[in-house]
DNA sequence: TTGAAAGCGCTAACAC
DNA sequence: GTGTTAGCGCTTTCAA
């Protein structure tokens, strides 16, 4: 057993070991700071023999910069998301700064973890979950404290914002359903409020109309974004139906279109795309692997963290922080095995559905 | 544009325009400190006013507590470790404390990752990762800081520790696959240094040996804890192949078994359990899925994780820190389809392999 | 280059 | 119950 709160070993008493100023601990300890070589080396030496760690929350007082950076992650169950936070722990970390991870599920209250955010003086905030109300978003901006949203903005908000060009995708998708020669559609849909789902629907429902399809002709059906939710989705779909199923499904994200698949395939002994062609979004690992093989639209992650990362100007302190800027990065259409590849599309080439 | 750096909102600010002294205001921030009902109304009013939200690192520098958990993560790509930070957040999220995230690879220097959480003064430090010397965890220890290890151990070390039994587990799976009458084994085996692998292959081996299997009978691959690192042990179990193919697979976690028994079934036609029986351990939310149904071994996770808050003590501020503590709770056996269940065993009872 | 001294924003005795 | 005061451990002028 060993007692709690033993006095620390502070700046003071490796500088009295070392035998000069606090001050001058102070500097051994910050790069480019004026310290003669042989000073240093005597105040790291003492240091080293008293197990002296500075403590970074206490300089982060006067300097303002605690090197922490906040991630509020919507949904740890959907591997799009966990790919997301290790991508940004990785860059984050390589860069020498630190993640203060919260995660917030669909009922929680998002505004509460902003205002425990904001007592932690962090240098900036990812959001990727439900949005948060603008009184939040401006508390933050008051405090100088850049915000950026990941794949989802607040309408009407000055927040900025990065994502998937999560319209265009949806075209996409479209395209190659027809493509394949389908003609009735059904969407599997992600929470209503997500504007990430609202988008990927919204930029597939467009291009099928354009391209002459009756709206009667997409059905669309509830499936949380989750992999539970897409496999209650396909039961309902397939079961309680009068009419023939539809010739193509659209799942607003991968995790649902597994849960589709397998209902579909497993309870269901229908073969895909033979009875119906199925797409999702994301491009998550698992729909990669020999069961699925999913044709889906890929996120550009790497970019879309790069552009989070660009858009906090962490290394700049003193740049002011942009507002309202809306990054759509383009998905790429990756096809596998279960649209067929008809690649050959007779699409008229039309206007596409706008990114907003 | 917004510029950043405004000087920020104090509680002097707030005192002043409350009309009051600045330690009223820290009162009225503070539950149970002893203020008048409309004095802290009044400081709560003029706080509003101001958009005031107290600054948590610069009490932490008195109080000494900052509410702040490190968690070490080994491995994202394993849905076991997303479910353990799924856990860990909402137990923590729920008592007012937040999440430090790191994230260490294989070859990352945990080592150097404890340093840097060392400088944030965390009230306590969560390793699910690589090993981290001695030094390491005696400077953690000196600062007062506790430290538990969560499914691994540092062997010598007097650090605490919270995992499954994962020998016992091994034990079971053995006892499933002798029950079902496999006589010739192979096991997938994770990453060679983590103590996790180790005791789940030693439980298993044990147990055979002790119901009178031959060594020479239970043949070991690399799968290096990882979807492709199973899936590469599975092509060469099959392909490079002289000798008939093993009765059944351990593969000591379930991501590595998802991996085997794709390429299995997709890529060698096989099927699961008639060719061979394939079990796994972790009982990952995949394995319970339509196309795996996977028998494993259930990481009691919730006890693992009440357990590893218990041992950091951290609502008794003095509690001294737990030294050489280890907290083996054992798994349970989760029957499902790639083991046929032929549950009445006749193994013999003897003893069964010990804990470490 | 170095040391002294004044904060950074807050808590916690201590008197009143 | 309230204000005064002395820190918490560090950075940063300012002189020397």
């Amino acid at each position: 057993m060993i007692a709690r709160r033993r006095s620390r070993v502070t700046s003071f008493d490796v500088a009295a070991l070392a035998g000069v100023s606090q001050s001058a601990v102070s500097r051994a300890f910050s790069a480019n700071s004026s310290i003669a070589g042989d000073t240093r080396a005597k105040v790291l030496e003492a240091a080293h023999k008293l197990n002296y760690i500075p403590n970074f929350l206490a300089s982060s007082l006067t300097t303002r910069r605690t090197n922490i950076i906040a991630l509020i992650i919507g949904d740890l169950d959907n591997p799009f998301y966990v790919r997301m936070l290790h991508g940004f722990s990785e860059r984050l970390q390589q860069a020498g700064r630190q993640i203060l991870a919260f995660t917030a599920g669909p009922e929680t209250d998002t505004d509460a973890i902003m205002m425990r955010v904001l007592q932690y003086q962090v240098d900036g905030i990812i959001v990727s979950s439900a949005q948060l109300s603008m009184r939040v978003t401006g508390l933050s901006h008051d405090r100088g404290i850049p915000i950026v949203f990941f794949n989802r903005y607040v309408p009407g908000s000055d927040a900025s914002c990065v994502r998937c060009d999560n319209a265009a995708g949806g075209c996409l998708i479209a395209e190659a359903f027809l493509g394949a020669g389908a003609k009735t559609f059904a969407i599997v849909t992600g929470e209503s409020r997500a504007t990430t789902s609202q988008d990927r629907i919204r930029g597939f429902v467009e291009r099928l109309i354009e391209c002459g399809i009756e709206p009667s002709q997409i059905e669309q059906i509830e499936g949380f974004s989750s992999y539970s939710g897409g496999a209650d989705a396909a039961i309902s779909l397939v079961r309680d139906r009068k009419t023939a199923l539809p010739d193509a499904i659209y799942c607003v994200n991968d995790i649902m279109a597994l849960g589709v698949m397998d209902v579909l395939k497993h309870s269901f002994g229908l073969s895909i795309p033979g009875d119906v062609m199925l797409a999702g979004f994301d491009d998550i690992p698992e729909s990669r692997r020999l069961p699925y093989q999913l044709t889906t639209v890929r996120q550009p992650l790497d970019k879309m963290i790069a552009e989070t990362l660009a858009l906090l100007h962490l290394d700049e302190t003193a740049h002011p922080i942009d507002q309202g800027v809306d990054r759509a990065i383009p998905g790429e259409l990756i096809w596998r095995n279960t649209v067929p590849s008809a690649r050959v599309s007779r699409i008229p080439p039309g206007a596409r559905p706008r990114s907003r």
